[in-house]
DNA sequence: CTCCAGGTTCCGG
DNA sequence: CCGGAACATGGA
């Protein structure tokens, strides 16, 4: 156990933001989760976070601690909604995610809501992630399980996916999982190409298309001028920048979020789908969210 | 029961 | 390029 003194930074928000599908939180308010093929356990208290984790170093950068958050935030647009959503939620930070993980955990994301694809993704650990270990704490004894490596999903097969609860999904991630291991994608080379190539890249995989291209682009190699829109994105940017237009196409709306938003969008969009979610179903009582949200 | 979910793909205007 | 439909399943 270690103490991390981090500004700017708020766990919950982060966590909760539907990034990353392998987070549960305690009954102690903490956080535990896998990282790579390390388990972790946070918590965050009076401005400091506690750390439980064999490579804190694989922690800090999974969490992007050193980044300066404020430099990022002061490039944002200085609307409304984007101002009111940032001074609700600041301290959401973009992960760094392993690209493979990201990559199909968004493939089993299509018109999932976030709790289904925590299932599908716990799913897959238990059943083809390699090297599970035992985790004594405090008497309790529990396993855990790292996401699958690319090999392990390309060599299972379509009825192994399918019981995961992928449904459709399972045909797609069988497929990119095959292509990866077959060598006729290599992730690894995504991290040097512009986020232009890197999407053409990633949308030649089945079941990719640009807003999960958006996605691992943002979540797992960083590339912060990235916009995925997904059905609350677009529903929240028609209602807060549209209201009452007509004729406002898909087109449209991947031009204004690549140039309003700035040269980091990306985060942007992140605290936008936050704010959006957590205001409820088709971005009604926005104001609600200027008083402190009440947990189920 | 109906509607919707961090979509993609295919098809006809 | 655009809108619609099909694709599976379970949460609200």
């Amino acid at each position: 156990m270690q103490a991390i003194q981090v500004s700017d930074f708020s766990l919950d928000h982060t966590l909760d933001s539907g990034q990353a599908f392998r987070w549960r939180r305690g009954a102690d308010g903490g956080w535990q989760g896998v990282i790579g093929r390390q388990f972790v356990r946070l918590q965050q208290a009076n401005g400091a976070i506690q750390v439980e984790a064999a490579d804190l170093d694989e922690v800090a950068r999974y969490f992007q601690w050193h980044v300066n958050l404020s430099e990022i935030v002061a490039t944002f647009p200085r609307d409304e909604h984007l101002t009111a959503a940032v001074r609700r939620f600041r301290g959401l930070r973009l992960l760094r995610q392993d690209p493979w993980e990201c990559l199909a955990s968004f493939i089993a994301s299509s018109t999932k809501q976030i709790v289904q694809i925590k299932q599908i993704v716990e799913n897959l650990s238990e059943r083809l992630g390699m090297g599970e270990w035992e985790r004594g704490g405090m008497g309790e004894k529990t396993r855990y399980h790292p996401f699958p490596t690319v090999e392990a999903v390309a060599s299972s097969t379509h009825e192994v996916l399918w019981n995961c609860k992928l449904g459709f999904r399972a045909r797609n991630l069988l497929a990119t999982a095959r292509m990866i291991a077959e060598g006729k994608t290599d992730l690894s080379r995504i991290r040097s190409m512009s986020c232009g190539e890197g999407r053409e890249h990633l949308c030649r995989l089945p079941g990719v298309g640009e807003k999960i291209a958006n996605c691992v682009l943002l979540f797992a190699f960083g590339k912060q001028e990235a916009f995925p829109i997904d059905v609350w994105i677009e529903r929240g940017l028609r209602e807060l920048y549209f209201r009452r237009k007509r004729n406002v196409t898909p087109r449209r709306l991947r031009e204004f979020s690549g140039s309003y938003f700035g040269p980091h969008g990306g985060y942007a969009q992140q605290y936008l789908f936050h704010y959006l979610r957590m205001a409820g179903r088709r971005g009604r009582d926005l104001k609600m969210l200027d008083r402190p949200i009440h947990r189920a």
